[in-house]
DNA sequence: TATAAATGTTAGGTTAACCTAACAAATGGG
DNA sequence: CCCATTTGTTAGGTTAACCTAACATTTATA
């Protein structure tokens, strides 16, 4: 029953997410700068994520997830900070780097790899 | 200078290549079928990979990969067979998801991060 | 508190990557 | 060698994700 969401809408909610942690309230601006894309093209998804029950946003208002939205946001952070965990601490790439693969990759991984994956940085911890 | 392709077009290059070693000859229908696309959609693509020279398509005719893409064929498919392997033989994914992951994953991985597992695939196979 | 600056929205446009319907060319069996 | 089948193209449409320009609202400061 799962309508998987496109990466980009991914994106949406998990920068949604990390902001609400560091700036209490989130606004257009705050979204845009941190895709680098503009404010009208914010707006626009903001509304597909108000339809989808997603986001919360009425005009020239904050912007906070719903509950199922933050699910979806915090699947989509757990998936990047695996993959993070693994380039970082398994491939030593560098953080910057390897955080942009994670994003880049935390929309196609899928759930059985990314199970693999946490198993595998758990037994690589043990024999450390 | 290199002008970097999308996703699809990288998956052009790489559908048409790997149809070349089993077909001799490449068609229209053989790519559509392959990417589980509809054969206007590939005549479409096709026009633009032979204006960037990528691609030898005349009208009705056979379809070739140009040196360059060739190339850059070439490319693609090394990312895939190294992630194919490490989701395989590492994680030990079953191959039909393995080779699903490496599909989608190849477009995004770093040039760093895949030299990297390379010599992360190298070490494991040493020890073993 | 009026108004300038900052923020947000609306309207309308673009591009990539798909589609269906209709037409055109090539091929192969009678 | 003709014509049915298969294959390929063209025309025109859709959707997602962006954009700029213009306008609207909110906020902050003189």
């Amino acid at each position: 029953m799962e309508k998987t969401l496109t990466p980009t809408m991914e994106d949406y909610l998990e920068v949604i997410s990390n902001l609400k942690k560091i700036k209490q309230v989130v606004r257009v601006k705050n979204i845009a700068q941190e895709l680098k894309i503009k404010m009208p093209s914010v707006s626009e998804t903001l509304k597909f994520l108000s339809k989808e029950r997603l986001v919360r946003h009425e005009r020239y208002g904050k912007i906070e997830l719903t509950k199922k939205g933050n699910e979806l946001a915090e699947e989509v952070k757990s998936r990047h900070r695996t993959l993070f965990k693994f380039l970082n601490e398994v491939l030593e790439i560098d953080p910057e780097t390897a955080n942009e693969d994670a994003c880049k990759m935390e929309h196609s991984i899928s759930a059985i790899t990314l199970k693999r994956l946490m198993e595998f940085l758990e037994s690589v911890k043990s024999s450390s």
